[in-house]
DNA sequence: GTCGGATCAATAACCATTCCTGATTCCGAG
DNA sequence: CTCGGAATCAGGAATGGTTATTGATCCGAC
């Protein structure tokens, strides 16, 4: 377990309890971009008394004090990532798969906002969607 | 009513019901960026018998011919808007109201993201939050 | 007019997520 | 060690935007 992990919980006063151990190697276990329900399933193999909405709780405690990110595509559960960096990920429309899109900066865009608007810029997200290579395949 | 509206429902084999043309007035009518339930009210001062499943199934008559489109913010419900050009909107998260950014161009940026990944993009769609000066104002 | 498909109103269902409640666990003070 | 209060938990009910279902009704082609 990463020591900055074990510092963020000390600065933040949650605990981190066997749970939300739990809930961040589900995190590892995974492709990589899981939703709620992805991380239950796993979760569960291992301690089948969670319940789902501890581990809506434990994610929401890890992204609030730093350690997970998460993206929400419309109509569809919101994913949650280990990866912390600002980057792009594309969801497939059709079976939900989400894969990260490398060396496309956003650069300025978000200054270029708020140079546009009144509004006091909080974020600026871009929701990519398409088709993956392999439902492509079976279209 | 423009013509340009009724071609669209003969193409589609839609018929331009009482309903929706209610529904496209509301639209006009409203300052812009409503929700559902938004249009449903206002539909509903002059045909109080409408139901808002049936202004929900209007609405996407209307976005599916291409009338109207819509835009969706996290854990909000979605907009319609009139304004079928290409355009940023921003909301405000502390009163949800909705206000487009003029001036911010996204060029070649879905063309860029294409070239970066094997997906077929579909869609990239910027949502952008922030707060509005009024509620700025009174924070 | 009338037949059949499109549309409608009303309401039930959906689903991701949050909320609630009482039980359990954790942790520091004694 | 052990007591008590706070944090966390499991389970399940509730929420809210949206969609599906179901008869009833409308409308246009014949």
């Amino acid at each position: 377990m990463d020591s900055g992990i074990r510092d963020k919980f000390r600065k933040s006063g949650y605990t981190l309890t066997s749970q939300r151990r739990a809930v961040l190697e589900a995190l590892t276990e995974s492709d990589g971009h899981p939703s709620a329900e992805d991380v239950y399933l796993i979760v569960k193999r291992k301690n089948p008394r969670v319940a789902l909405g501890t581990v809506y709780q434990a994610l929401s405690v890890l992204e609030e004090i730093g350690v997970i990110g998460s993206k929400h595509w419309n109509e569809s559960p919101t994913r949650y990532d280990l990866n912390l960096e600002p980057h792009l990920d594309i969801r497939c429309g059709h079976c939900g798969a989400v894969s990260e899109i490398p060396g496309v900066g956003l650069d300025d865009l978000e200054s270029r906002i708020q140079e546009n608007t009144t509004y006091q810029v909080k974020s600026a997200t871009l929701v990519v969607e398409g088709v993956c290579p392999k439902c492509r395949r079976n279209q």
